[in-house]
DNA sequence: CGCCGGTTACTAAGCGCTTGCTTATACTAG
DNA sequence: CTAGTATAAGCAAGCGCTTAGTAACCGGCG
């Protein structure tokens, strides 16, 4: 366990534990019911919810939810979104301030880890349901998925010998991230902040030739 | 890429390539329905595809289904089953005739890799479909999920420092592996036996103190 | 050998139920 | 009054699965 800048940051300077990514949505009935449609497709997926699981947990009747929203689909699409806009700006945050390769990559791996850690309930959704998406709205969530690898893959340019490497890489390193959702269970699990530097330990020790 | 036993060994005589999960069941009706609702499971999952897709898959009317499974449920436990006990399967031949503990680990590495490429599309049921079980069959499927786990722990332990070293890393390899299933698509993505060798590579590297 | 009772594998039709969503109506804040 | 937010009731469609009926095949016996 190296003693880095990373792990000396405080919870709340760490994107993961500090920013909600439901913040991305004003207050109001269009937050409760994406957060309660986002706890229902998280447990038994979104072709399992019905719609009258989603209200009754926010105490409102079937019907009620076609104010706010069109669809279940559109219900999907905005919790998608939210997700995937979150985890993108969370990355960026934990890039900030940190100069070399390596520190960099570290602070990468071990944010994104946390994220999945976190948000396991709302990872997985992201995770799991993305072939439930309408076809137009996989394109926007598929867009913001390539940003992150995007900025994955550049960080970790300097590390690797050939663009095939990175390539791989690359993958096994989000792989590791966005696997922890699947698996997560706060109550058995490491603390996201203990699972975010193993991991990030993991991979430099992965990079180094 | 180290040029090691593993490497040179065939493909007839590779578990991944070689034993085809669908022979544990025997030909006939039962196993093209398993075979057709498998394909189906993994693309939209489970709960959106109905037993009206899997009959015409096999050019069949909806009730003969019932003829040979008691209910769609009961389709997705046989499929899980033998995916399941397939890839332990492959697992235990990847690790005869291998002593040494890193070439065990290189082999059980690669042969897991290459197995969640080479049956991707089975895979993502086994994988994503879990959730979809009853409770009973659960159960079933849970306890080959753990002997999968004990395996690949008991290969790592003699290459890490503390218990909680091995827990932790045996988590990471096992995501490396599944995630795979995830992302593999045979158009784009490297040779199942490329990847395999990459990802074990991977891992050694981390596994060096 | 021929035919017969029983079993197996299948289909066409459809039953009972649940689904996503709509409609008609009513309450409330400005 | 108007606009926004909610509800109770319910519709059309689709779901897993059942039923009734049929054709093909089987071993055993006169």
């Amino acid at each position: 366990m190296g003693q880095t800048i990373a792990s000396r940051r405080g919870a709340e300077t760490d994107p993961a534990l500090s920013e909600d990514p439901w913040n991305l949505l004003a207050p109001g009935p269009r937050r409760l019911l994406a957060q309660a449609a986002a706890a229902e497709f998280g447990k038994l997926g979104f072709h399992a919810t019905t719609t009258r699981d989603i209200a009754e947990r926010v105490g409102m009747s079937p019907a009620g939810m076609y104010v706010h929203y069109p669809s279940k689909a559109d219900l999907l699409f905005t919790i998608a979104r939210i997700g995937h806009e979150a985890a993108l700006n969370g990355l960026h945050a934990a890039l900030e301030g940190f100069r070399t390769p390596t520190d960099r990559v570290r602070s990468l791996v071990r944010e994104f880890t946390m994220w999945h850690a976190v948000h396991h309930a709302l990872a997985r959704v992201l995770q799991y349901e993305l072939r439930a998406l309408m076809p137009t709205h996989y394109e926007v969530i598929a867009s913001i998925r390539r940003k992150t690898e995007q900025v994955a893959a550049d960080e970790l340019r300097p590390l690797v010998r050939t663009e095939s490497d990175l390539k791989i890489t690359t993958t096994a390193i989000l792989s590791l991230g966005i696997d922890v959702a699947r698996w997560y269970d706060p109550a058995k699990s490491p603390r996201p902040e203990v699972l975010g530097e193993t991991y990030a330990d993991l991979v430099l020790r992965m990079l180094r030739p």
